[in-house]
DNA sequence: CTGTTAGCGCTTTCAA
DNA sequence: TTGAAAGCGCTAACAG
């Protein structure tokens, strides 16, 4: 063995010598970036695997202006849907031999500043999955050609790809099934400071009502939740009418006002309907058995992906948005008719 | 504006010629770090700032050999704990004003990897969550002074510090309980393939039933589910027989065993007594309110930072574990006497 | 096909 | 206190 013990780090040009070669030969032999023979190429890497070579990612970042990093902006990632979101978008972001560069923010301050430093480690795209980027520092991103995406993010920074989970066609999905389990009173559960996508669901709800007749200033009750969560589903159950066919805007509202109803002893499908959005693990479990629409993960990553790799390619390519199918999954609190 | 419009990312050169100083006075005014005057400090500082500088992140760790990043290793990040764990690390992370890299694994291969790509980046330490490092790499990071810190995991690997909550305790306050509450025959809920700290659970459970004249061949049912997560739990209910004081590895099985129970009829504490560990937010949940045992997330988060800094400091400092307090939740599967 | 060279942008001795 | 200069480790254009 001729590596040192104390040694630091083995470089390329450690390799070059033991290889008798340049280090520029090492870098084409690893990176198959400009013209080799096979015969010293094979030889570099043999002699790379036996020292034990690790390309260094700050100086090859450095050189080629750009990491195989990829920024991912979250919140609140022990709700489940959050969580479950993050973990298709890290399964994707490795699938396709990046690394995630996580940041939880908080406020609106720490998104931008996120993005900043983002910027300062030449990432190779963000994803964007809450908050909404301010637009001076979006564009600073388009101009060094970092491509941005949101996802479930009203889409209107131009430059920035979207994916969003339909919500329209969610949101008909419930109305109808509503509807068409016999219900002539309705109910909408969203938190005060809904998301956009909340927002969306709700409206499409109303407008689908309203298209099928339902006298919506009469019959469609809003049940405001003042906080956000299965807390603020719960305590919004004290607010709920009888009789209430129930769309709400999220998974945790949607158990928490379930769970917030049975306790005033009422309970689905019986006393009322209830149909969430989101699809979590939990909705499916044994005391919960929610109707609930799913948000398809798998999709709504992989086109995160797409969208990042294609702007890529093509950085000053038109905003692009894809609306992600979503399905209505029939349990216990609304079952199929 | 002197900032052409297509430039691509200002320098510290930049900032230099504009303040009429040179690049290492740059340098020396926004790490504090060597003399200079407070006047030119100040000059160059507000000149950064017009000018829009941000420090190239791996023109600088190319340097320091070292990056503001901190790599942390998850896995099935969906599972609530885990995804509350995440959350209380992320925070702590940023906290100190560094980044993290987040890496899921599926195996113990993808770990090795993982291990490497964060080294690549030249990493200010790593925090693993899941899985067990090769002690083979985990020495190469030693040797580059990376710290690593596991978190409830064996603490077995010279050179890497670990924070655990301490199941023997945790355990400890179930068995009490259970005793307390009358029982003579006890459950042991648990996945056929457990991590470290599960196993150490059951078995400081059996130790201490033992230790309290229980006959543990005789009225110790190991329940052993085939899968893991709820739906573990769910199917192992079928094996439980009656009147059990019940302690289970984690929440996830211990919420899913007590609806499998509930769908054969039986409900805790009226028919058989629960107790869980993690605390995780669906516990505490109207339709489950699961006595747990509570794992401090923030301490965890906070020593597992803690650690990492301190053997920044002295790198070679022999091998720390801290021993994190749980505390018993009572709720109804198990109401305080 | 291979080696030489000139950086990528920053930090940090070492003199002045 | 400041500047010059030597890298950190790698890549890419250009000759040979």
């Amino acid at each position: 063995m001729n590596s040192l013990p104390g040694r630091q780090n083995v470089t390329a040009q450690d390799v070059a010598s033991k290889a008798g070669v340049s280090r520029a030969v090492v870098s084409r032999a690893l990176s198959n970036n400009g013209s080799i023979s096979p015969a010293t190429r094979a030889r570099v890497l043999q002699v790379a695997e036996e020292l034990g070579y690790q390309v260094n990612f700050l100086a090859q970042g450095l050189n080629r202006q750009r990491t195989h990093l990829i920024g991912v902006i979250v919140s609140h990632i022990s709700d489940p849907f959050r969580s479950s979101l993050l973990d298709g978008l890290l399964g994707e972001i490795q699938r396709h031999g990046f690394q995630a560069l996580v940041t939880e923010i908080h406020n609106e301050q720490e998104l931008a500043e996120t993005l900043r430093n983002f910027t300062q480690f030449r990432v190779s795209g963000v994803i964007v999955t809450s908050g909404k980027p301010p637009e001076s520092l979006v564009n600073q991103c388009v101009q060094q050609h970092i491509p941005v995406v949101g996802i479930n993010r009203q889409p209107d920074i131009p430059g920035v790809d979207y994916v969003c989970s339909d919500n329209v066609a969610g949101a008909t999905l419930a109305a109808e099934q509503l509807i068409r389990a016999g219900y002539h009173r309705f109910g909408w559960l969203n938190t005060q400071n809904s998301t956009w996508a909340g927002r969306m669901r709700g409206e499409a709800f109303s407008q689908v009502l309203q298209q099928s007749g339902v006298d919506i200033e009469q019959n469609l009750v809003p049940l405001i939740a003042s906080q956000e969560g299965y807390h603020g589903g719960f305590l919004a159950a004290l607010q709920a009418g009888e009789g209430l066919g129930v769309f709400c805007a999220n998974a945790q509202l949607a158990c928490g006002f379930l769970d917030g109803m049975r306790k005033l002893g009422k309970n689905a499908p019986e006393d009322f309907q209830l149909i969430g959005f989101d699809n979590t693990p939990q909705t499916e479990q044994y005391s919960y058995q929610l109707t609930t629409l799913h948000q398809d993960i798998m999709e709504l990553s992989q086109q995160a992906l797409a969208h990042l790799l294609a702007r890529t390619r093509n950085p000053t390519q038109p905003s692009q948005i894809s609306w992600v199918k979503v399905s209505l999954i029939y349990r216990r609190t609304s079952p199929s008719i």
